[in-house]
RNA sequence: GUCCCUAUCGUCUAGAGGCCUAGGACAUCGCCCUUUCACGGCGGUAACCGGGGUUCGAAUCCCCGUGGGGACGCCA
């Protein structure tokens, strides 16, 4: 039975790296009939909060990532400890005394030689007894793991193929603070082997963890997990994703007026791929999803695509659903939907030429509020010698029957009995009525809008319309 | 600095030695549609990082450069 998890410390926010990392897991586990796991790594006790848990559980909820648990590892203390005496006794970890200076002051020291900076193993036993290195009275040493010396750790990686690191490149890292919490590379292998993980798939960022981990299994006397390594997502400009390239939260996608669909879609399709497809469904993801076709290299987040992706899935999204959605919205915008036409109808004739949900509010507003035309509309538009045309569509829009046909039917007789052109006609008047040079086609526009409303506002702007 | 990973249009990618004159999508440019703007339709520009091998044959395999990313914490 394959089950996979993803395990994010709540440290803020649920990013879009994370959120695709989570993505994969989950549709791996899905694919396979298998068990998606929620763990939260919350050891370390500076930056976890409260609120970056809801953060992800929210985020994940929005997404449509179902799950179990969630875990919490700050509740699974006795268990990291027992492990860490088992591996004490079995002569596979020992205690460390070393202070924080004194290893800043060792790392310094080697990092001036050119070194790579790691721990040089002066507090195990065998070292230590020789320096005449004695634990300090009344302090509480941290437990570190004995790595290897010698010999090197392969895996096959699920998405990267073969990798291999030597032993000599690892030293021995603390997997128990003196305050008995365990440090990330410990908890996740206890948590790993506890929680059956059959796919560690995680971040790229941590394939130098991956031979320390597995070389604990072994110390544990326990069976690996596979693993497989998710490269990471760059920002435009190739540089990392971090605050200052724009919206990294998931949730800010939410608030900018993005369908998760959308967002699960776009995310999915960056750095991996099924043959030519790039508009699929989650049931679609779930049936096509593997890792042989996960990219190995990082891969840009493009937001042209994302918006491009998201206005498709508006186009043939529900109008009842995207009402809602747009609703507070236009709510910001000072617009009151009751008064005007079902929201419904609206978001119906303005959902093929936007590509947020903002943008669908934002182009509703003269629906439910009179827009002043800019300057620059009115120069360009309210051009001399077609009031008396307008005039007389107003009195002919007073008295039609109030369907989109009728009025489309007026605005053509009066443009014919002028001898104008639709546009001289019907330019002016969409401006006058809507205060935008783009909308929807006038006459489902005028429909919508109403008549009171329409023949006010074209009253309104006939008193300064040029002669 | 050391180690690990990686490299196809601007971007995301297809490509598992001959199917490649390298395909698709976004973006971009042009045309069509049109009562404005979109949507939609049609078309164009645009890529195998460089150098060596292996092979009858290499975008695909190997090596070396170079570029990019990552790691080197009592963070995860």
């Amino acid at each position: 039975m394959i089950r996979t998890r993803f395990a994010p410390s709540p440290t803020g926010y649920l990013h879009i790296g994370g959120a695709r990392t989570a993505l994969y897991c989950w549709a791996f586990a899905k694919k396979h009939g298998g068990t998606f796991v929620l763990r939260v790594e919350d050891t370390d006790r500076e930056r976890s909060t409260e609120a970056s848990v809801r953060a992800i559980l929210d985020g994940m909820q929005w997404l449509g990532l179902d799950y179990e648990g969630p875990y919490f590892q700050m509740q699974r203390l006795d268990r990291y400890r027992a492990l860490a005496d088992q591996l004490l006794a079995s002569g596979h970890a020992y205690p460390c005394y070393a202070t924080r200076d004194e290893l800043d002051a060792m790392r310094e020291q080697q990092r001036a030689r050119n070194e790579k900076p790691r721990y040089d193993g002066r507090w195990r036993p065998e070292n230590a007894q020789r320096a005449g290195l004695k634990p300090p009275a009344g302090a509480q040493p941290v437990i570190r793991f004995r790595n290897p010396d010698a010999g090197e750790v392969t895996w096959h990686d699920v998405i990267k193929g073969p990798i291999t690191i030597a032993n000599s490149e690892l030293d021995d890292l603390v997997i128990l603070r003196a305050d008995g919490i365990p440090t990330y590379n410990f908890g996740v292998v206890v948590d790993d082997i506890d929680m059956q993980m059959t796919h560690v798939i995680r971040g790229d960022d941590h394939v130098n963890n991956t031979p320390r981990q597995i070389n604990i299994y072994h110390a544990l006397g326990q069976p690996l997990p596979l693993f497989g390594h998710v490269p990471m997502i760059l920002g435009q400009d190739g540089e990392r994703l971090s605050k200052r390239h724009g919206a990294v939260s998931v949730m800010q996608y939410l608030e900018e007026g993005y369908l998760p669909e959308a967002l699960v879609n776009y995310l999915a399709r960056l750095g991996w791929s099924h043959g030519d497809n790039e508009k699929f469904s989650c049931e679609k993801l779930v049936e096509w999803f593997d890792f042989e076709h996960v990219s190995r290299s990082p891969a840009r987040f493009d937001p042209d695509k994302l918006r491009w992706l998201n206005q498709q899935y508006i186009k043939e999204a529900d109008n009842e659903r995207l009402a809602a959605l747009a609703l507070p919205f236009l709510q910001r915008d000072g617009c009151t939907v009751e008064r005007g036409a079902p929201l419904a109808s609206v978001v119906g004739l303005l959902k093929e030429r936007v590509s947020t949900i903002e943008e669908l509010a934002d182009a509703a507003v003269y629906f439910y509020r009179e827009l002043e035309p800019s300057e620059a509309l009115r120069q360009q538009h309210y051009v001399a010698g077609i009031k008396p045309a307008l005039e007389e569509l107003q009195m002919r829009l007073a008295g039609v029957e109030w369907n989109r046909a009728h009025i489309n039917e007026a605005v053509k007789s009066v443009v014919a009995g002028h001898k104008l052109k639709m546009p001289k006609l019907a330019m002016p008047l969409r401006v006058m009525v809507t205060g935008e040079a783009q909308t929807p086609s006038i006459d489902a526009t005028l429909e919508l809008i109403g008549r009171e409303q329409v023949l006010a506002r074209m009253k309104k702007q006939l008193q300064s319309f040029p002669v």
